[in-house]
DNA sequence: AGAAGGACCAGTGGTCCGTA
DNA sequence: AGAAGGACCAGTGGTCCGTA
């Protein structure tokens, strides 16, 4: 079947590339700056317990290689033998376009969540069959059972990353596809792309009352994914956003207080 | 209101009795015995780790207090002056009848069930107020809202003991009523009440076809209660009774294997 | 520089079991 | 003996950040 072939299609050859450094994160735009600053604080907190936490970790590493041979230099191999390769990195394809080289598109990343949508049934046909909690949601019991059935290029940070992505693809499949071809022709990265599906979602929550839970819930195949907290911040931001400047527009017509 | 009548009803004077010795508890019956004894072994082995870590909990005490002055024999006062004080236990009441003495009426029980539901609903206000995830069940966010507000009489542990109870109550207010009347004239105490309110719910999830989530789900102040294990556990093992027992009737007219 | 994903973390559902 | 509930625990949703 087509499904198949769409795997086989994207899984020959796996990358190794090239290290550099490490860089801070940009702030997403179009928030609250007070809430953004506390989150932002919050974050350096968090990363100067972690480096502290790192460099005992190394510590330890050391000490536990003090007595025993020397290690070799360069040694990345890290003990055993087969070590899990990655993915190869999404690139931002046409519909129906199949990614060259050692790339992976965008039509393979949206098979990706109906694959796990099937996982999602084959878990739920599971527990109703032993009369156990049945999931509605791709869970962590989902993402577990999919890389036991050997699916291990599906991932939780993988699959949450690009859910925006794939509700803009199933909402409004013309939109979703137009972005695609605008994205690739001036040659913008995955990231890009994955940032401008934002607007469109946050359009047609507009639309329809800015409830993008009931959005998600109405969709058969959306349905089953939990909504990314930032598109729900962005609805939430944007609505308020709205009612602040027609109530001003009402306002100026009645009494500003 | 009604709703603080009800309160004010359960609420004066709270109880203090005596100590006696703990028991172990009886396995529930109706399940598949394999999987009872895998329970029990579990359950086993975890006692003997709580216990061990009580004992080394108990020399730390003891340890703690080696320097300082003598403490009185008999002091439960343990430090502070603030004591919380426990409930009064339920009592199996009529409907309408209102608990004597230091005990509480399952008419109040019920009550609780309704002002955890208004509890949910301020926090979903709040929720969709500040465009944040919003719960459609009674979650521990909204226990910590419901102890935060004032009713520290609400808890986590007494809600989910006695959730199937409400259940029956909210389904089959009849059968509930007779229940209650039966259990109170042959003089049952509260657990044995709770007991028996689980066979009429298996017999309503018999006649709709054993989907007691679909039960749950349909009926608009239950479905924001999670199903109990237990209930959930009772409806499959007599599901698939009912099953074996038709088959072995079809079977015999055809053939048994 | 851009991206994939191991691994961490705060807070959850669930309920045991020391306590009154 | 029967019951209320503090407190624990395994596994969750969420995503950071060291890694390729």
């Amino acid at each position: 079947d087509t499904t198949n072939a769409l795997d086989a299609l994207s899984q020959e050859g796996l990358s190794e590339e090239p290290v550099v450094q490490r860089e801070k994160e940009a702030v997403g735009s179009g928030g609250g700056s007070t809430w953004e600053v506390a989150v932002a604080e919050e974050r350096r907190k968090r990363q100067q317990i972690r480096r502290r936490r790192m460099r005992m970790k190394s510590n330890v590493d050391r000490d536990e290689n003090e007595e025993g041979e020397e290690e070799e230099e360069d040694n990345n191999s890290g003990g055993g033998g087969g070590e899990r390769q990655r993915e190869h990195p999404f690139i931002v394809t046409e519909p129906g376009e199949v990614a060259r080289g050692k790339k992976n598109g965008l039509d393979y990343l949206f098979h990706l969540y109906e694959q796990c949508r099937e996982f999602l049934i084959q878990v739920q046909a599971i527990a109703k069959e032993r009369g156990e909690k049945c999931p509605t949601k791709v869970t962590n019991q989902v993402f577990r059972y999919a890389k036991k059935a050997g699916a291990s290029y599906i991932n939780k940070p993988k699959m949450r990353h690009y859910v925006h992505c794939y509700a803009l693809h199933c909402l409004d499949e013309e939109v979703s596809n137009e972005l695609r071809r605008g994205f690739k022709e001036r040659g913008e990265n995955v990231g890009a792309w994955r940032q401008a599906c934002y607007k469109p979602l946050v359009a047609i929550a507009a639309r329809q009352g800015w409830d993008i839970d009931a959005i998600f819930n109405a969709h058969p195949r959306l349905s089953i994914w939990y909504v990314p907290t930032k598109l729900r911040q962005l609805c939430h931001a944007e609505r308020n956003n709205a009612a602040a400047s027609s109530s001003v527009s009402v306002g100026t017509a009645h009494l500003p207080f």
